[in-house]
DNA sequence: TGGTTATAATTGTCTTGCTTATTATAAGCT
DNA sequence: AGCTTATAATAAGCAAGACAATTATAACCA
């Protein structure tokens, strides 16, 4: 098998660096006792209150089982509350509640330094340089060609 | 609260373009019964035979009850086996099975492809520059003060 | 020698992600 | 009206991470 630079395999840094921002973001915030996926939750429906959880889900780019999921420990927790639409009782909306304000300036502060540290030592062009490039990669796997992830 | 553009959160982005990355990954390698960790565990031990769990861990960067419970499943399907060590009655070491390696070909192809796929579009220069900021965020993150995470 | 400390592996428990399948309801068509 | 199709939410099951605790064995030291 011909020699392959493992070091420098993208794929994999980029889940380290992923993995690492994760489990860092949720130790620092683990006294709040919200991860980081909870609290992307959170900041979503600080924007836009009342959404239905399919709506959520297609926002967050997370699946509707798994966005169910995060939210029954969020309103286990007493973040949110689910309430049923009067107009489709398919349909439940997603409401915080007044208890989510403070926690959300702890861990907008939590995710500054972090994001701040990840950062340190590259300059604004750089940054900018990398966003462009993850955008630019996210665009090329989303529009891979679906071979069996198509329903029918 | 302040404007933040939820778009370029490159922690998220990041995280978007690296799960990306594993679910396709995972759904073409599925055929071949294989996910794309353990056929991270498979590359590593193709390289040197007959690890010590905890070294591979190390190695993988990740911990070893999750090492422990990839190589239960690779273990289970054939793909290696655990020997005890003879100087050392707490250690195992682990090897491949003859299988392997017709497997390992397909994966290495499909790793390839999807490289190539979702670097399209990026010169050389920018896939250079990604990695090495890549690395650099990395290095930044490992070298973090470690509030709580030492043991001590 | 014997007690303490350190290390390897495992087990248990939690979260988050996926897929697939089920249930309830709406919408659309004839 | 009634049948079919589509959609919202949930449930079930699996994988891969993490962390904490346990067990067995080595290593160290007094």
């Amino acid at each position: 098998m011909e020699r392959e630079n493992l070091d420098r395999n993208f794929g994999f840094i980029l889940n380290d660096v992923s993995r690492l921002m994760r489990t860092t973001f949720d130790r620092r915030a683990k006294s709040i006792g919200l991860t980081r996926s909870q609290w992307w939750v959170l900041t979503h429906l600080y924007r836009r209150d009342g959404l239905v959880q399919a709506e959520l889900a297609e926002i967050l780019e997370i699946e509707r089982p798994t966005l169910g999921r995060l939210l029954d420990r969020l309103e286990a927790k007493g973040w949110l509350r689910r309430e049923p639409d009067p107009n489709d009782r398919r349909v439940k909306r997603v409401y915080l509640t007044d208890e989510v304000k403070p926690a959300m300036k702890s861990l907008r502060r939590i995710a500054a330094d972090l994001r701040q540290q990840a950062l340190d030592g590259l300059n604004e062009k750089e940054r900018e340089h990398l966003v462009d490039i993850l955008i630019h990669m996210k665009t090329n796997l989303l529009n891979l060609p679906v071979t069996d992830k198509n329903k029918t």
